[in-house]
RNA sequence: GCGGCUGUAGCUCAGCGGAUAGAGCACCAGCCUCCGGAGCUGGGGGUCGCUGGUUCGAUUCCAGCCAGCCGCGCCA
């Protein structure tokens, strides 16, 4: 990305401070910097003044006098002017701003420590839904802004193989079903054979089997038995239980990879918690948690018997009771949130302790880049590349596991590693809810209790077979993409027409499951996810398309030679349109120049709507500049040239906050 | 009970100390001799949950209240 106001922004806020001293410069306040809100206004403002006027006691217009002598001195400074009640807006040279924003990309400088990046984490016993699809679209779109900001990033999608819910499918296949290991290896090649011929696969044959079994068990309790003795025996990890619980959680971890790539979605580790558990990682953070004192073993009370941590009930609160954690049970089994402790602690290399590691054979990427897994002590393949060893760790995981996430990291910070916990952030979101009339239309069989019916929303359950599977959606936004493809473009050879329903359906979901602030619940409506007009992915596809038609038009009427006219609408001058229309060329560009700003405050922020915002916004820019001042038919060639220049600037902007959301953008549409 | 999050246009949501509170959808009226209309232009529509406080200035910060949701398990 190239940052057009980095060196100005640091030279403005330097100006301010040489030019009104603050009595204490160590306490002084950041030098605040922002945009006007209407580039008419300024390219550039700081109301520094507004904010001395007090320290000071003098007006903020007076001060603000003072400040814009110091700026207008400066570099690449074509104007400074006093606006408002004390604003110092900033005006920038233009031509020389269009000639660096088509110039050469530069190079990222690498950071100095890796970023470890968790998510997606989906259950192996189910189809992934639409709630897993937010998780992982947050998550894809973190680690390409990350890397797009020269930052070092591993990504990992944590599999526990080893849990409650991998063992009630297995209760489902073996006594449900009464299959036996070959039994459910024959299964499995059905559902391969079925998906191989363009239908689902073994994950959606579990999504209503799973819920099955719970029904099952809630008919009669005494039957939750069976998952008693299948969780020992996954447990062992031997005998035909064991090897059946693997196959199955291998399978549709698979399924869940397959989704995932249709949204252009990968990972570089898959760490399991049965490897977890292998590799003795647990005991070797018990022994640390104990010889610091972070968990204390119960000698009475409710908890007798368990080795528990203190925490206090608020975070800040000094004097506010604190209450038991449960960390290790009377029985001497481990909980989630200890194994996720032991878990933490190797991805900060701290546990003195690795995985063996091998590649995911049942799944490639087709471009030779390896997706790895952990394998069992011994396993692993020589020479496999180390994993872990972050600087800091960013774990993608809806709100409600907010508490345990605290709780791990309170965990780092008394076993002597506040750095560390400091660097252990807890990407939480809201979740994906139904609202009651979705969920009906949706699944018309559905009965729903005269409570559910009166709440805004209903939660997506796997245990309850409630929920909009991740691969229906995407199949049904493929369905309507081609539709109107066909009638778009109905010269197109069918191969490319779904090529592009393809990717017309992934703009429309990634740009669904960003454009909502992350605290926001997202009540899906499946109108509303549907759709491809007005605030939606393929909106934004659509005005990166309209560019290169352009283009396109332009390379046929001026001839082969693409650099030379490039290079001249880089050196277009603005000066030669009228005030007011070189106001609106000059807008687009602007807006474009803030590409990095709205990368960096999305990425700080972890709030990715805003780039989705940011990437609408510009695209609403380019339609509008489109409609307003056509380039081929300009006669004065100047003027093209000026025109051409803001739309290779904001098309270039666009493409590039679209590919960090992974939205593709097709050669036509 | 304790902790957290959320109340902004008919609906779905942005904005979260400053320059006239915005977008999309829906509704109404226009725009195809013009680089493709998945588009553009314009219009109507708001006590920014309520009450106080801080501030030159509050939708934005603080407190209280009201409403809704989520956590707080020897589940994961």
């Amino acid at each position: 990305m190239i940052d057009l106001f980095s060196t100005l922004r640091d030279a403005v806020a330097a100006a301010v401070r040489a030019a009104a001293p603050a009595a204490d410069p160590a306490s002084a306040p950041a030098i605040p910097i922002e945009f006007p809100p209407d580039p008419a206004l300024g390219d550039l403002a700081t109301p520094a003044a507004l904010g001395l006027a007090r320290a000071l006691k003098r007006p903020p217009r007076q001060i603000a006098e003072q400040l814009a002598p110091a700026i207008a001195a400066l570099p690449g400074v074509a104007a400074v002017e006093i606006a408002g009640p004390g604003y110092v807006n900033v005006r920038i040279d233009r031509t020389a701003a269009v000639r660096t924003l088509l110039g050469p990309e530069p190079l990222p400088v690498p950071g100095a420590g890796k970023t470890v990046v968790e998510h997606t984490n989906i259950n192996p016993n189910k189809a992934a839904h639409i709630g897993h699809l937010r998780n992982a679209v947050l998550g894809d779109t973190l680690v390409r802004s990350l890397a797009a900001l020269g930052e070092r990033v591993e990504v990992q999608n944590y599999i526990d193989d080893t849990g409650v819910q991998v063992a009630d499918a297995v209760v489902g296949l073996t006594v449900l079903e009464g299959l036996d290991e070959a039994g459910v290896r024959a299964r499995i090649d059905a559902a391969r054979d079925r998906s191989a011929a363009g239908g689902h696969g073994f994950d959606y044959e579990l999504w209503d089997l799973y819920a099955r079994v719970t029904q099952w068990y809630e008919a009669d309790r005494s039957r939750e038995s069976h998952r008693q003795a299948t969780l020992h025996a996954l447990e062992r990890r031997e005998g035909p239980t064991a090897r059946i619980g693997s196959m199955v959680a291998t399978e549709i971890l698979t399924c869940h990879l397959r989704t995932m790539q249709r949204l252009g979605i990968r990972y570089q580790l898959l760490p399991r918690e049965s490897d977890i558990l292998g590799h003795r990682f647990w005991e070797t953070a018990f022994g640390r948690l104990k010889q610091t004192g972070t968990v204390a073993l119960q000698a009475e009370g409710k908890a007798a018997g368990c080795w528990v941590m203190n925490l206090p009930h608020a975070d800040d609160q000094e004097d506010s009771a604190e209450y038991e954690k449960i960390i290790v049970r009377s029985d001497g089994t481990v909980t989630y949130v200890g194994k996720d402790i032991a878990y933490q602690l190797w991805k900060f290399g701290l546990l003195g302790a690795d995985f063996d590691y091998r590649p995911f054979a049942p799944f490639q990427y087709g471009d030779g880049s390896v997706l790895w897994e952990t394998a069992p002590a011994g396993e692993g393949v020589p020479g496999a590349p180390s994993h872990g060893g972050a600087a800091r760790v960013i774990n993608v995981i809806d709100v409600r596991q907010a508490y345990l996430q605290r709780v791990v990291k309170a965990a780092l910070e008394r076993l002597g590693y506040p750095g560390e916990a400091e660097r252990s952030i807890h990407f939480s979101y809201e979740m994906v809810a139904l609202s009651p009339e979705t969920a009906l239309a949706l699944q018309p069989g559905l009965v729903l209790s005269d409570e559910d019916r009166k709440r805004p929303w209903l939660d997506m359950s796997g245990r309850k077979g409630l929920g909009v599977k991740a691969d229906d959606l995407l199949d049904r936004l493929e369905t309507k993409a081609l539709e109107e493809v066909r009638q778009r473009n109905p010269e197109l050879p069918e191969p490319a027409a779904r090529e592009l329903a393809r990717i017309v359906a992934v703009g429309a979901v990634r740009y669904y499951m960003l454009r909502f602030a992350r605290k926001t619940i997202v009540a899906f409506d499946i109108d509303a996810a549907l759709a491809f007009e007005g605030e939606t992915g393929p909106y934004s596809q659509y005005a990166a398309v309209r560019v290169s038609r352009i283009l396109d038009k332009l390379a046929e009427k001026l001839g082969g030679d693409e650099a030379a006219w490039r290079a001249r609408a880089a050196a277009a001058r603005f000066e030669r349109l009228p005030a007011e229309v070189a106001a609106d060329h000059w807008a687009l560009v602007h807006r474009a120049a803030r590409l990095p700003e709205a990368v960096r405050q999305a990425t700080a922020s972890l709030e990715f709507s805003t780039l989705a915002k940011y990437a609408f916004e510009l695209a609403q820019a380019i339609n509008a500049f489109y409609h307003r001042y056509p380039v081929l038919q300009e006669p004065d060639e100047a003027v093209r040239d000026a025109r051409l220049a803001v739309l290779l600037v904001a098309d270039r902007a666009l493409r590039r906050a679209l590919d960090l959301m992974g939205v593709p953008v097709p050669s036509r549409m």
